[in-house]
Formats: structure tokens, sequence, C-alpha cells
RNA sequence: UGGGGCGUCGCCAAGUGGCAAGGCAGCGGGUUUUGAUCCCGCCAUUCGGAGGUUCGAAUCCUCCCGCCCCAGCCA
């Protein structure tokens, strides 16, 4: 993680409660509802939780929040800490559900209705929206507000006994019909659910919301800073007033931040499942998908990730982040990390005429860090090299192999294009052409150095391989504006290319291993569907690229 | 138009009364066997606007403007 870190207002004001011993340590938490996959957004709020208690000396608990089961399950369970797991962080003790303290949570609910701050209300939900009232006029008290502690109880009880039916009556607690703040409007602590439970079963027929669950949940677990997004903020009264209320342990306290946007994606769960049952994509590990699953699969490095999120930084502040500052800094881990390996897209047949025995050449695997190592690449007379690095003529800011002009082949010698064959429809289809020097790493004797080099594979080593090409999945830099997600689809965001030639050491790539196809980009082998006999690579991102776009 | 937030460079973002960090993007130049990387330089006399307090204001006060969130028995 980055040495120095930047300040901001959540490691400021959590310094200051250590340093007036308002806590003693530091405990955070990240609480999903296992209702779906992780995306980058949810990177951010884990790089927040885990990293603070990283930082702080402290410990941050992993805890789903399964309050609404309904719309959970287990494989969402799974993934979660899959990817929680993949992104380098390892809560503390073990995972947590906000279902393992339903029975807390149930008792501290009569005790509310005990001390005459909850009853239960016949309400139906569209009365209960009606005495609501809105935003700008008050609530009125539902008829049901002034029922006796005992009758409560006794109700309550029977609603825990599953004697009603679902939406027959909830537990409401008593505070304020007339309150600006639409929380505070007597706001319903359980709901009737007749449902299974992916923890509990069918142990319970009632469920808290998440309004009722959440504090005492981090009271519980010992929270000290339950760090959520900027839509709760106004749920933070009501949380207080729980944690004043209830006999709780502890005494956390919230503070929400700005979510992370990043243009040219979305994030709404709704949309994505869209995308992924429209066929826009092939799931929801799709490559191109912001989910934790599809940037892994897309060779994304987990430290990439949480180096963004630090870059990005934490505030209160809405906004969108340009998501070339996620690309420049999977560009820069890679850059790094990632060894070099050569690979032809399109295969053009390349013959060296004057090259007697096949060459073998020692290649470092990476052009600034010894540590790499080297390769031994062999080059023989018959080679691939790129359809787009040869032309029959060009000027002189092409610096790739022309007629009659000079290129360098990556690794190896200097050659000059003598001719070329076509087929019958004018296609090249051959180059013909001479070394000019014969000792690998050299100039030509007679001075005339070449512009530029180009990569090569082997065709007696080459290794046929299929290229999974990526583009930003939207073309619109703000697609979440869009009513239908698909309307904004980039229509180039996957080419699959099948005839691409890769050096042969390919064939003992790992499963996520990442590469850089010199001149070409960063490539991940994929996770699922590359094998030694079979290569298949994704590519995460290209290399960047300030030529292409201002010349052709 | 009730309440709660937020407004610092194209995009993020530090700054908490003492004289506008950094990253991304962009633009110049250098190095280079990746048109990559790397290196050097440029990129806010100004902090949503207008007043005010002060020797001094992005930071304090007043008013105004803009954007976001809240009327689920979702989280």
């Amino acid at each position: 993680m980055s040495a120095e870190r930047r300040s901001n207002f959540l490691r400021t004001q959590i310094q200051a409660d250590l340093e007036a011993g308002r806590v003693r340590e530091l405990v955070t938490r990240f609480p999903p509802e296992p209702n779906g996959f992780l995306h980058i957004g949810h990177a951010k709020s884990i790089t927040v939780n885990f990293g603070l208690a990283e930082q702080f000396g402290g410990q941050c608990h992993l805890r789903f929040d399964d309050t609404n089961p309904e719309k959970e399950s287990q494989e969402f369970i799974d993934s979660i800490q899959e990817d929680v797991g993949w992104l380098g962080y390892q809560w503390a003790g073990e995972v947590r559900y906000a279902s393992s303290y339903f029975e807390q949570l149930y008792q501290w609910a009569l005790y509310l209705i005990d001390e005459g701050l909850a009853y239960v209300c016949d309400l139906s939900a569209e009365e209960a929206r009606e005495y609501r009232g809105t935003l700008t006029l008050p609530g009125r008290d539902s008829p049901f507000r002034d029922r006796g502690a005992p009758e409560n109880r006794d109700l309550f009880e029977r609603m825990r006994q599953g004697q009603f039916a679902d939406g027959e009556k909830v537990l409401r607690a008593k505070i304020d019909m007339a309150s600006s703040n639409m929380n505070l409007r007597d706001p319903i602590l359980y709901r009737i659910r007749h449902a299974a439970h992916h923890q509990t079963g069918s142990e319970w027929p009632i469920y808290p919301t998440y309004d009722f669950a959440h504090g005492q949940e981090d009271a519980i677990e010992g929270i000290t800073h339950s760090i959520c997004t900027l839509e709760f903020e106004d749920h933070r009264p009501l949380y207080d007033w729980f944690i004043a209320q209830l006999p709780v342990p502890n005494r956390p306290r919230q503070i929400e931040f700005a979510r992370l946007n990043t243009s040219y994606t979305i994030t709404s769960k709704r949309k994505l499942k869209q995308l992924v049952d429209e066929g826009a994509v092939t799931g929801w590990d799709d490559p191109r998908m912001p989910t934790i699953a599809g940037l892994r699969r897309r060779g994304y490095p987990a430290a990439a990730i949480r180096h963004f999120c630090e870059e990005v930084g934490t505030s209160r502040s809405d906004g969108t982040v340009d998501v070339a500052m996620l690309e420049s800094a999977v560009r820069d881990h890679l850059n790094q990390h990632a060894p070099r390996a050569m690979c032809v897209m399109s295969p053009l047949r390349l013959t060296l005429t004057n090259l007697a025995e096949p060459l073998a050449l020692t290649v470092p695997n990476h052009p600034a860090n010894p540590e790499f190592g080297s390769r031994e690449l062999m080059m023989g007379s018959e080679l691939y090299i790129d359809q787009a690095d040869f032309r029959e003529e060009a000027n002189k800011h092409f610096k790739r192999l022309v007629l009659g002009k000079r290129v360098r082949l990556r690794g190896g010698l200097v050659i000059e294009a003598e001719s070329c064959e076509k087929d019958a429809d004018d296609n090249v289809i051959r180059v013909l052409a001479r070394c000019v020097t014969s000792v690998p790493g050299t100039d030509p004797e007679d001075g005339v150095k070449p512009k530029g080099v180009i990569q090569w594979v082997s065709v007696a080593h080459a290794l046929p391989a299929t290229i999974r090409c990526y583009d930003r999945l939207f073309a619109v830099p703000e697609p979440g504006r869009e009513e239908d997600a698909l309307a904004a689809l980039n229509p180039q965001s996957l080419k699959v290319v099948e005839g691409a030639m890769v050096e042969p050491g390919l064939s003992e790539a790992e499963q996520e291993q990442v590469f850089q196809f010199e001149r070409e980009g960063y490539f991940v082998a994929d996770r699922y569907d590359h094998t030694a006999e079979r290569p298949v690579f994704n590519m995460t991102i290209g290399l960047r690229d300030t030529w292409s776009a201002s010349h052709g």
C-alpha cells in the first residue's frame, strides 16, 4: 500500500477520536447485503474500511447484512467473500451475519415496547404511506399508536410466532410523525415475511429492517466507526436514537462518505442484471463488467484497484471519477509487474532471404528490471509480423517496415524489405526481406539505422491463440443516465481475434497471469478458458497510445 | 417550495485565518531495440457568486446561485 496517505476527513476524525481516547482501538466493518455481486463501488468501500483499520492498527469485520431473505442467497455470500479476499483483505475473526443477532434484536424490540417506544401497527402498506405525509406535509399518527405495552408485547410475540400473514402488521418505533426527517416518522422496525432465510431457515417469520438492525449490529460487534455512503445521512438521527434508547454494549458512530462513481460505467444492480439477462455480456464476470469478478477476469490487478481507490481519495462531495484514472493505475502496476512477450495479432508472413541458420536469441523479459530474467527465442527464416507493421510505401512518420526500408525485429536483427507478394485481391500475403545485421543487438555497419522496432513470432514455433480484445462497455461518459442501459453500449467493446500467433513460451502461461504483449498492451490468460493447448488471452488494457489517434 | 448534504484546474482531491499540494487528462521537449516506460518543463493572481469581518480569507459572517439525497413493510 502507498506509503504516504493523503489526509481526508475520515482519517482526521478517527485520528482525533483515538487521540482523545473516545475509542481505544478502531473497529470498522464492510457490511454488504448478499443480494448481488460486488462492483468497483464496493471496492472503494472495502478499501476505505479495511484500509482505515490497517492504517490505525485496528480491525475490520466482514458482516453480511442479511435482513431481507427474499433478495439474498448463499451464492452471493460465497462470491463476496472470494472478492474481498482477492482484493487482498482478511477480515478479523469469522464472517459475521446480521441474522445471527436476530434473537438479540428481537429482545431489544421487546425492550422498546416495554419502554413505550414501539408499537404494533395494523395499517396496510398503502395506508401507512398516506399517514406518513410528504416531504412538505407532516404525517398523522397511526390509530394504533397508543396501544398499551402489554397489548403490543402480546401482538409482537404472536408476530414472532407466525400467527399473522405477511403485511398484516409491523412493529414501529414511536418517535415523531411530524418530523421533517422522514426517517423519524415512526419508522418500521419489523415486518412479517414468511420466507426461508439462507442462514436461519424457517426460524423467523419476522425480519428487522435495516434501520433497526444496522446500528445494533455495529454495537454488538464493538464497531467504533460505522462508515457508510451519503444517502444514509438522513438515517443517522435514527441510528443514534436506537443506540441512545437501547441497553447496547457499545456506542458506535456513523460517518458517511461519497460513493465512487466512474465514467463510462454503470453500477446499478438492476441495469447490470439487464446486461447479463439480455446477453449483452457473457455473465457477471464478463471482463467488461464493473464487477470485481469482471475486473479480475479482465486482468486488472487487485493492487491496482486498491491504488486507484487511494488515489481517488475519500470525501463528501458527489462526483464522477474519470475511468482513465483507473486505467492509468492498471497500466502503472502492470508496467512494473508484467513480463514481456510477443504476439502477432494479424499474422503476415515474412521470409528472411539471407538467414542461413536459425538464430537463438536471448531476450529479456522486462526492459528495465533484470529480475525478470530472460528467455530463449528461436528466429528462423520464416516469421510472422503484424499486417499493420508493413506498408509498401509510407511517409517518414511510419516507423515500421516499408519496401526498401529497414526495421528492427524486437530482440533480433535489423532487416530491410525487398519485395512482397499479393493475392488476387491485392492484399499483401508475404514480405521478403534480408537481414542487414547478423549479430543481435547491433546496428547496421553502413550506418543506416532503422527508425522502428516491431514484434515477430517464428513460424516454426508459433503458438496459435485466441485473443479477446476489449474496449469500454459503454460509448458514453455517463451511461447511468440512460434509461435503457443497452442503448449506450459500445458496439466495439469486444473483438475476438482467432488467428493470433504468440511466442511458444506462452503455452506455459498460468491462468490469470498477465503479460505485456509488446507494442500492443497487457493481456491476461483467461481464468477459465486458457489452456496450454488452446491459449486464450483477454486484453486487459492497451498501451498508452499517443500516436495512432493523431496519425492513422 | 420541509429537512439533510455538497460546491477548490477538464476529472478526482489536499488545504481548517498567513500568502492554492498531488494524481489523472492535456500540451511541449529529452532518452529509448516497445510510437510503451522513464526524465524535464507547462497547465487555478485564484477557491460557485456578491457583500462583510480582519494587517491578512478557499478557510470566519451574511445573502444569493447550482447540484445531490429523503415520502420501500429495500439496503
